[in-house]
DNA sequence: AATGAATGAGTGTTCATTCAT
DNA sequence: TATGAATGAACACTCATTCAT
């Protein structure tokens, strides 16, 4: 947490928000290879040379970057899913934060695409290890919680890994889907999505006329 | 005498087809702007210069890729889909052949990735329009059976768009994934990414005898 | 502190002026396609990559370069025939400005040769025909001005298109002539070659005195 | 002369005449840097290994054209200044065969453009050299030619090697201007031209009512 | 903190030339 | 004599990075 407290405080300075920005935009949709520092700057509305003078090289940038999306997906996730809710809830409530951050912002899309390009290209170091680590964090969470849910008969039989890996898998799909797809993406609803892990709650209601 | 046409034939083939296998290769991983040229050459074990004697450029013989696998996703998926099977066994089959694909090549990787390469990155031409239509070939091909499926009672009810979105973009990230999360991966049985669509049929089968 | 606007174009203008000496030379000896970009660099002085922070291109500084010596051409002749002398006058003080012009400096050497390099190689744009309709201004003072002199018995009777094409031919000859020939080449008065146009002062004054 | 024989020996090989007239026409309009090999040969129709079989290489062609236009201009200037003509009628008759030759063929225009990319191109070596030497010849012959007409009166007093760079000036500078002046290209009679040197016979007519 | 001119290394592309047949 | 695939060096152009101010 003291990453996320130093992040805010460099967030102050106007400047670097607007690298950040310009950043996130070009790097997720273009990479880092076809992404230029001028065309950073110039998006951002400033100079080449202060580009450098908030961060040492184009690559760090990147990292940088990704580090922040990483750490803020990981936070996030944490919130919800140390809540004392139940599995069912907690996988419902997930599933419809995600949707709903799907339909509302660039910020999955660029989660995912960040990190294909990050993973794909970025020659790994020890930081690249330690990032990858934390991106499979919300993962694990997701997994403990449908080892819980499967104990309870709240979530549906079936191999936990299989099954999260099929999870992230749609929603990574649906985040890189909505901007490639163009007009043609239509965004499922939360209660599909969670079907992945949780039997149809308008089946069970289906089911219900004999109670 | 000159050599006879067959074999500057076969040279050309030969020599087409290494570079079309590196290019794939390197494409679908890095990217447009990350892969050069002479990546593509060495790893084909020729020199620049010949490359050029078969692709104009880089970014044509990226596009010449692209419209290469697109035309043989459509391809294979035309042929089931046309097939005189029922809608379930027809989604069954798919997606046993989707995971099947996923587990033994890297053509579904690669199919995925280069395709966000070329719709994030390549400007969009008369050429790009088309190629994009026909990559959407597949979606129509199951969105039709789904909707055939559900009036025979084969298939889950619900919106057969969101559906197929989310069916493929389950399908897309199983792709991606396999090459993002190394030894993380495990990939899913074809029941449970067909589960997207389909009433489980293990679950049915399994709990009936029992009770 | 950012250094002063006032810096930027100083330091900018210098550079191009660099640039341009240096290319209309090369360019205009060599041509385009055998003058590289850097041959011009370091010709001026400077880095290659330098000299596309002025110019898009090769070709672009090339296109530069020719619009401003027919820029050039065609205000100093404005500035003669725009004059109130008499049409013999202004002709012979163009010819006389012509020959001194070759005398002096290799301006009108370039201009020649960077114009039949521009006119065969540089592919027909609409830049392109406007640049070639402003190198026709000059022939066109001239013209009117013979026909003007013609109607005063100023200049010899005949075709004054045929006349004009003539004279400029002569020009461009000399011009040219200059830099291939060497040693040999002479260069005529500028009687003789306003001869061409007017009758010879010099030899009826000098048959007058006689008979 | 046994080089023009030798020359000929070589045209009876048809594949020879089309690189030779293939070569001529692109090196002329384009120059010796901006025409490919592959240009050649496509022009020629032939295999571009079987323009290396004739020729050692692309500068030894464009040597090789250069010296062919050179000899033919020398010889059928010798031919007709060694006739037994009048200084005048010799002036006359070869400035109607220089306008008849630039009104008929591209040869004239081919001449002028190759011999500057040439003279201003190709490095010069001792072959360059003697070639560059012959190709004064024509101005020579001429040169004989107006000072013995100088001494019999017929030809117009003044500098003879300032009549005569200019006179072939105005050559060299018609034979360009067709290419580059396109429609507004008109050809002077070749009593303009002759002009240059000679008494305009027409004036001469005119002075007549007096005998 | 801020600018943008300047450099140099890297990459895309062309093309003269060679070579197996 | 004839072909065109193949190579490698040269050149156009881009861009991360530095630097004076």
């Amino acid at each position: 947490m003291p990453r996320v407290k130093q992040q805010f405080d460099a967030m102050r300075s106007a400047t670097r928000e607007k690298i950040i920005t310009a950043g996130l935009q070009l790097f997720s949709t273009k990479g880092l290879a076809a992404t230029s520092i001028q065309d950073i700057a110039g998006l951002a509305g400033i100079s080449v040379g202060l580009t450098y003078h908030y961060y040492k090289s184009k690559e760090d940038l990147f990292t940088e970057l990704v580090e922040m999306v990483v750490d803020s997906a990981d936070e996030s996730t944490q919130v919800l899913f140390n809540s004392d809710q139940s599995p069912a809830e907690k996988i419902k409530m997930f599933s419809k934060n995600v949707i709903d951050s799907i339909a509302e912002s660039a910020a999955m899309s660029q989660y995912y695409l960040l990190m294909i390009h990050y993973v794909l290209v970025v020659d790994p170091s020890k930081k690249a290890v330690k990032i990858r680590e934390k991106s499979f964090a919300p993962l694990e969470s997701v997994k403990r919680t449908v080892i819980e849910g499967q104990e309870l008969g709240e979530v549906k039989p079936g191999d936990p890994d299989e099954m999260i890996v099929l999870y992230f898998a749609a929603i990574q799909g649906l985040s890189i889907s909505k901007l490639m797809m163009g007009n043609r993406f239509v965004l499922p609803s939360p209660d599909l999505l969670s079907g992945l892990l949780l039997d149809n709650p308008k089946r069970k209601s289906a089911a219900l006329p004999i109670n």
